[in-house]
DNA sequence: GCAACTATGTTACAGATAAC
DNA sequence: GTTATCTGTAACATAGTTGC
């Protein structure tokens, strides 16, 4: 506050906005007053600069004067204090329009997204009719997410190829093969080559007894004729038996692969 | 440290004023 | 005339200052 005073005539009174205040519309705002004659002068006077106070000391005005300032610091205070409420209101409107663009968004995010599930599960189904699970379907749909949980579960327990397994829990056959250990794989896999390799020692076994008697029956036939020749003659001229000479097993025989052995 | 004083911010109330 | 908004003022609360 500065006072322009003279001697005995009125001085004006300058009121500067309050430095307590924070910065807002009425913030730079100052009031002039005109004091009427007699009132003391404020006079700070020549003295060493002491540290800014606070709050001013008054009492170089009377009391009028005080009264005075004080009605005006409070006229430029209430403004200060509407201003500020009101740029508080506009900020909190304008929040509130955000507010509710953002949630007009989610909203329609919401719903596209509930779209898309329910089109991928027309999608789904179509799909498994095609594939004729249809009959596992029905009782797909009305199983509860905590069923699926319980299967889920259940697949580790399981014995068995993964087809059955997941045709037996209606759940995709990737998941059970992903639920089976590999020691199972292992050992499905090793039981099959064993059934596979007793397969073909069965069939070459079976291959090689019919082989082997279509070609030694004109043999046993020419023996059997030998011997009874032989008979004839050694009860004739009383020769000894000398039996026929057997193939031995080479290139020559038709069967003869020798890579394969 | 504490009570009294004082400056300042906040708010309720009343009056003025403009818009309908 | 009614209503909404603006403005000034006083009451109250809070915090800094001062003297003891």
């Amino acid at each position: 506050m500065a006072a322009l005073s003279g001697a005995a005539a009125p001085r004006l009174l300058l009121i500067p906005g309050t430095a307590v205040e924070p910065a807002g519309p009425a913030a730079g705002r100052h009031l002039s007053v005109v004091l009427p004659a007699g009132a003391a002068p404020s006079s700070p006077g020549p003295e060493a600069p002491q540290p800014a106070r606070k709050r001013q000391r008054l009492t170089h005005l009377s009391p009028e004067e005080k009264a005075l300032r004080r009605k005006l610091k409070n006229r430029v205070a209430a403004q200060s204090a509407r201003d500020r409420k009101k740029a508080r209101m506009t900020e909190l409107e304008q929040q509130v329009v955000e507010l509710e663009e953002e949630n007009q968004k989610l909203l329609l995010e919401n719903r596209l997204l509930r779209e898309r599930t329910c089109s991928l599960a027309l999608e789904n189904q179509e799909l498994r009719c095609r594939l004729g699970l249809d009959a596992l379907k029905m009782e797909e749909e009305s199983e509860s997410e905590v069923g699926k949980e319980l299967q889920v579960d259940e697949i580790r327990l399981v014995t068995g190829s993964a087809e059955s397994a997941a045709l037996r829990l209606r759940v995709p056959l990737q998941q059970v093969q992903a639920q089976q250990s590999p020691f199972l794989i292992t050992f499905t896999w090793i039981l099959i080559a064993v059934t596979l390799q007793t397969q073909s020692l069965i069939a070459y076994w079976a291959f090689w007894t019919l082989w082997t008697q279509r070609c030694f029956s004109g043999v046993l036939i020419q023996s059997q004729w030998a011997w009874k020749s032989w008979r004839k003659r050694s009860v004739e001229k009383r020769t000894p038996y000398q039996p026929p000479p057997l193939l031995l097993w080479g290139p020559h025989q038709l069967s003869w692969r020798p890579l394969m052995n």
